[in-house]
DNA sequence: CCCTGATTCGC
DNA sequence: GCGAATCAGG
């Protein structure tokens, strides 16, 4: 089954990991069968560049004399993807360390993908492939996606909050 | 060197 | 519209 457009659903997907704070590489890895480059192309286009972060790409993008060389120099893409084990495997790495205070949000609270909206925390907890996926839910605070904790854990550099899965030769 | 998002541009 | 190549920053 192999998509080449961006389904309804997908995008729908994309947009709320985007605004989920995911990163373009973990959403890609996610979706499977497509690269990080093109889910921050469709974000683009989407137009949500920036959810938060964009400190420096204000700057002035310096503009690139494309070479011809390069297209001689397209490497045929092996392309691993598509392996839902291997993005599993970091996935969960990754949730170690919320999951403490995540464990306690009550089901109650707990929404699903689609029912997220201005007023819930957008946090996202466990493998959003997983059955068991939900996203915190909790009252979100003013202008923010995340209820008052999960802000505080958002936007605090947590050291372990990088994990990589599938590295492209380049 | 690893990652991140941003941008450009051929398709 | 799509995404690879490339860039610049952390």
């Amino acid at each position: 089954m192999t998509v080449l457009t961006w389904s309804d659903d997908r995008v729908e997907q994309l947009k709320k990991l985007w605004e989920a704070g995911l990163s373009a590489s973990q959403i890609a890895a996610e979706l499977g069968n497509v690269t990080r480059n093109a889910v921050i192309g469709k974000v683009h286009r989407l137009g949500l560049s920036g959810r938060a972060k964009s400190p420096s790409s204000a700057a002035p993008r310096q503009r690139k004399p494309r070479p011809a060389a390069q297209q001689m120099m397209r490497v045929s893409r092996p392309v691993s993807r598509g392996n839902t084990a291997l993005a599993h495997a970091f996935e969960v790495e990754i949730e170690a360390d919320p999951v403490a205070f995540d464990n306690v949000v009550p089901m109650s609270q707990r929404l699903s993908l689609l029912e997220l909206n201005e007023a819930t925390c957008h946090w996202p907890v466990g493998d959003p492939s997983s059955p068991e996926f939900f996203f915190c839910g909790g009252k979100a605070l003013t202008g923010l996606p995340y209820c008052a904790h999960h802000s505080r854990v958002a936007y605090q550099p947590a050291a372990d909050r990088r994990r990589q899965a599938p590295k492209q030769t380049r």
